[in-house]
DNA sequence: GCAGTATTTAGATGGTTGTCTAACTATCTA
DNA sequence: TAGATAGTTAGACAACCATCTAAATACTGC
C-alpha cells in the first residue's frame, strides 16, 4: 500500500475504468468482469492490484466477491499528484494534512 | 499527449521526483540529472517520456537544455484522478469544467 | 575548423506487466 | 456428497520499460 502501489494501479486504462465502474457503488466481480472484454482471470489479476493499493476493498457474499471503491486512498491519490505541484497553485477541499 | 501518456509518465518515481523539483523553477537537464543515481542518457529518456506527456517543456538556452513544469497539464492529471471519485466528494479549487 | 561541454539517440539487456489457458478453491443447492 | 456456479491461482508468453554503454548531435569559444 505504497505510494508507487497507488501510482502503479492507476497507471493501466483497464483498473481506472474499473475504478470509474465503483463510483456507482459496489460491484460483484463478475458484473465488473462483463463490462470488458478480458478474461475473468485477467480481471482478478486486476483486482489483486487495486486491492493491494488498498483502492478497493472486497468482501465475499455468498458465492460472490464483492468490491467497493475506497475513496479515502483515492482522494489520498489525487493530493499525492496536487502535491507535485508549486504550492498554493491548486489543492482539494478540505484536503488532510 | 493522452490521458494515457500523462498517467504512464507519473507512474515512475524517478519522474515524480522530476517534477517535484521543478517545482523550485525550471532547470537544465544536467541539474536534474545531478540529483539522481542513474546516467545522463537514462535521465533523457525520462525527459523524454515527461515531454510526450507535455508535463514538461524544454527550451535550449545556449549549450544547455532549460525544463520548465507545464503546470496546467499537471492539474489536469490531478483532475482526471478526482473525477474517478464519486462525485462531490472532493474538487480542486477552480476546476476547469 | 577543432576541441570541449551538454544533451540526445541507438541498440542491447534484464526485469516487469497484462494477458491467456488450465487447474484449483469456495460456496450453494439438490 | 455431487454438480454447478463464482472467483482466484499457477504457469507461460509476448510486449513493454528502465537502464546501460557507445556513438551522434548541438552549441561555444578559440
Amino acid at each position: 500500500m505504497s505510494t508507487q502501489d497507488i501510482f502503479k494501479a492507476i497507471s493501466d486504462p483497464t483498473r481506472r475504468q474499473i475504478l470509474k465502474l465503483l463510483h456507482g457503488g459496489s460491484r460483484t466481480a463478475g458484473q465488473l468482469a462483463e463490462a470488458f472484454d478480458v478474461t475473468k482471470a485477467s480481471m482478478s489479476h486486476h483486482f489483486a492490484v487495486l486491492k493491494a493499493a488498498d483502492l478497493i476493498r472486497s468482501e465475499r457474499r455468498g458465492q460472490q466477491i464483492v468490491y467497493t471503491l475506497n475513496t479515502t486512498v483515492l482522494q489520498d491519490a489525487a493530493t499525492l499528484l496536487l502535491d507535485l505541484l508549486p504550492r498554493g497553485l491548486a489543492r482539494p477541499r478540505g484536503a488532510r494534512r
